[in-house]
DNA sequence: GTCGCCCTATTTGTATTACTATTAAGTGAC
DNA sequence: GTCACTTAATAGTAATACAAATAGGGCGAC
């Protein structure tokens, strides 16, 4: 009953994770230092009247991410920012709304203009014969839409395309990238007023490259792609 | 006391940890299949002779590496490939000794193949002028150390050469990925045989290029870097 | 007086237990 | 036969008790 409430009034899951999202943003925004203690255990249990269990998990849950650093008898610190994960859904999430917007969204450009070119050449060597079907209708549905658009149900399609793309790249390591990028995706689209044009025409060409099996081709399409996607960034140049 | 024996013993850093690397292990290495449903806690606590809170925090940790999910009521089920982070230093070090390692070197090249240019790029152009001072001091290391060889001495300085430029780059999602390499570079350095080459001179190309802020030289002198180093990769082609 | 060792208090870390919410499945009524 | 309600099983949460580590201070010896 209150849990229901809750979940629609403040997004909660669990305590810990409410106490965690308080304090990481209280991190990422600045308020609380860089390698500054936070005040011990106790302290912090009666700040957000919370038992230590959920707390100490609270603060686990921020020290698997590179926010925090505890040792005994010396306290908890906020480590320096170079430890901090961003390449955590959860933590993205944190992000919206404290940073600056667009820094967050040029540095996600950079990161797809270095992987996606990859990617796409890397899937059209090892794509599967499974995944050139799930890209081919991934594909078809997108432009379907392209044609009667509908913004959220692209932004979707689009997606899944990039997805399958670093799913078949057969490189483990590109698989939880994959994920992150979804994340972000996801993060910008809904936080950034971003109104996509479909780009159809360089999907289609990445798309053919590496149904072709022709990598250096795919590599080429999506850095078109990207260099379109440059052209539209909200406020930079 | 039992605990600085189990220490030394099996690398027993907790309870929980050392469950959790079991059973990792055991994912990993195909023992137990994707999709597949893991037993009820219960047995698992008998099995392992575990507390059951040391095997859901166990399980927990799996569950943040994204290779365990769990619902009520129908168990916790192993997830499906896709969704393993094997960007965790945790997760690669459990990897170590199960899967096929040249294979996973090659993926981790290719990663470095997308990710180092562009990251010498970045650095040329945001590296802040603590950044290039750090950098000359280690590229003087660098230079140092090639003379009179000392493999350790030199893995750890170039590490940290790498290190510098993905953390000059300014660009926050840089930074984890920084972490990542170093912990793969270690990973293998320490499990496969290859000894390097120093390659003091395209290092110095890459120095020289983000010194001088020239950030397409930058680029293109790694991926020479990069290829020198495919060259000597130890079992493919 | 200073150096070094040990003791203690504080803070984190670990484990056991008890309780709560969720949900799939089975049972009964309409 | 279908739908709803109850039930049992399992994961999730929280509180408590216990253990280990360490920095800082105090005490003693040289």
């Amino acid at each position: 009953m209150h849990n229901a409430f809750e979940e629609i009034a403040g997004g909660k899951r669990s305590l810990h994770v409410q106490v965690a999202r308080e304090i990481a943003r209280k991190i990422l925004s600045g308020e609380v230092a860089q390698n500054e203690i936070i005040p011990g255990e106790m302290i912090l249990c009666g700040q957000f009247k919370v038992s230590r269990t959920s707390l100490r998990e609270a603060i686990k849950l921020l020290t698997s991410k590179g926010l925090l650093e505890s040792k005994p008898k010396v306290g908890t610190r906020v480590t320096s920012r170079e430890n901090w994960n961003f390449l955590d859904s959860q933590l993205l999430d944190w992000l919206t709304g404290i940073g600056d917007n667009n820094a967050v969204y040029r540095d996600f450009l950079s990161l797809r203009n270095a992987l996606e070119p990859e990617a796409a050449a890397l899937a059209a060597e090892n794509a599967t014969a499974e995944q050139r079907i799930l890209l081919s209708a991934t594909f078809q549905q997108m432009d379907y839409i392209s044609k009667n658009f509908d913004l959220e149900r692209w932004t979707e399609a689009d997606m899944e395309f990039h997805r399958l793309i670093f799913l078949s790249t057969g490189n483990s390591f590109y698989l939880p990238l994959a994920n992150v990028l979804c994340t972000m995706f996801k993060s910008f689209i809904a936080h950034s007023s971003i109104k996509g044009s479909t780009c159809i025409g360089e999907h289609r060409a990445i798309y053919s490259a590496i149904m072709a099996g022709d990598a250096n081709k795919a590599r080429q399409a999506n850095v078109e792609l990207l260099s379109k996607s440059k052209r539209r960034l909200p406020s930079t140049e």
